[in-house]
DNA sequence: TTTTAATTGTGAATTCTATCACAATCTATT
DNA sequence: AATAGATTGTGATAGAATTCACAATTAAAA
């Protein structure tokens, strides 16, 4: 049955990401109809898995033949929030920043970059891929003409901190950390944190401890 | 009591980069000695979470002082692998190919980007801050040669799934995946998917189902 | 030396997450 | 209309991860 008041764990929530890729590409390949099992096995998850993760929103399948795909796509964009257009800024245009701006699967996943933030005079007051390119002076003033929602980090680490800071203090309530920094927040803020290094850290543990 | 022999998480093994990055960061304070309690605060952790975590690879600690700093850091950096350096080529030199070649973190961290894969004439042949610059064919002559540990792929999209059979076929086992495709790998590699998208689709999720 | 305060390491308890297994139901076939 | 085959949705179960709670130990203070 469902209930989407209910909080539903972050797994769950990544795992909906996965199963909506998995299902624009069956989609391409001329499917009309996907079971379970199917997902899982594309994505190496079990089938009850994906059908105990689908549940917690609601019953979407038809038993004996699956789920249909067209329909289940526009339950998960919906679900997820990519019915609505997102505005996003990015903060540091350092070569990191440039790539995402640049990042194709942002715009056509409704994630907007309509602003860039920065200190180097030589950059600010410009503009970068058709993205104007603001003094991080501007934050506030400009985070609240442009109702920009979630925020990117990319800036350099020595500044991090302050800057993440600034960013909860404006009002932005998503945040998507690339730098190493972190940074306590509010409750009804969600801060994500990609840790490149720590990735390959835990690859290099990984690669060490298998029985070799 | 340490087992290092027995699986552990790998939601352990990526909080262990936390704390070193912590260690590292009040040693830079001038801290001697840190407890796990504070280690906890500063990431959001349980102090018991932080023990524990720790307890799996031995007793560092001393009671009612806590953590030697300095000693600890030598330890997580053995226990992660950070004693010796692992050599990473990086396939795709794009926006974001480029970044991660530039990304500092990497080489201050052991990992050393001895080479960069791609497919364009104008680019293969030539350095690109000081990394060669090879042909996608020459893949596994040049993982052989150079000994290349760990892959990070940043190509296309459409390229993604061959480029990574490629790199299993060529036997490097560690992945660090920065593409949307999914590829089913042999049991003694390690393949870690960082998705832009999903990362940001699960901070919509959130944004929108929040008590706003 | 004794006491007090701090902190670890860990077994037990709890909470969270994933899997199992099967009744219910749908489609296709005979 | 009846049967066979497929697949869902979910309560029950199992498994994993986290937190609790406290004995043991150390350092510092009295």
């Amino acid at each position: 049955m469902a209930n989407t008041l209910r909080a539903i764990p972050l797994s769950t929530v990544e795992r909906l990401s996965i199963y909506l890729r998995t299902l624009r590409e069956s989609l391409v390949e001329g499917m009309d109809f996907i079971s379970s099992t199917e997902i899982g096995k594309r994505n190496d998850f079990t089938a009850a898995q994906v059908r105990k993760d689908l549940s917690c929103f609601g019953n979407f399948g038809i038993k004996g033949t699956g789920y249909q795909i067209s329909e289940l796509i526009n339950t998960l964009e919906t679900i997820l929030g990519l019915d609505r257009e997102w505005k996003v800024a990015i903060f540091g245009l350092g070569k990191l920043g440039g790539a995402l701006a640049c990042y194709k699967g942002l715009k056509s996943a409704r994630f907007n970059v309509v602003a860039i933030f920065d200190v180097d005079p030589k950059k600010v007051d410009k503009t970068y891929k058709n993205i104007p390119v603001y003094h991080s002076d501007m934050l506030k003033k400009v985070v609240r003409e442009k109702k920009i929602q979630i925020a990117i980090i990319a800036v350099p680490t020595d500044s991090a901190k302050a800057t993440i800071q600034r960013i909860i203090d404006a009002g932005i309530k998503g945040i998507l950390n690339f730098t190493e920094a972190r940074v306590p927040y509010p409750d009804e803020y969600i801060l994500k944190n990609v840790n490149l290094a720590g990735e390959l850290e835990s690859i290099s543990y990984y690669l060490i401890h298998s029985d070799l």
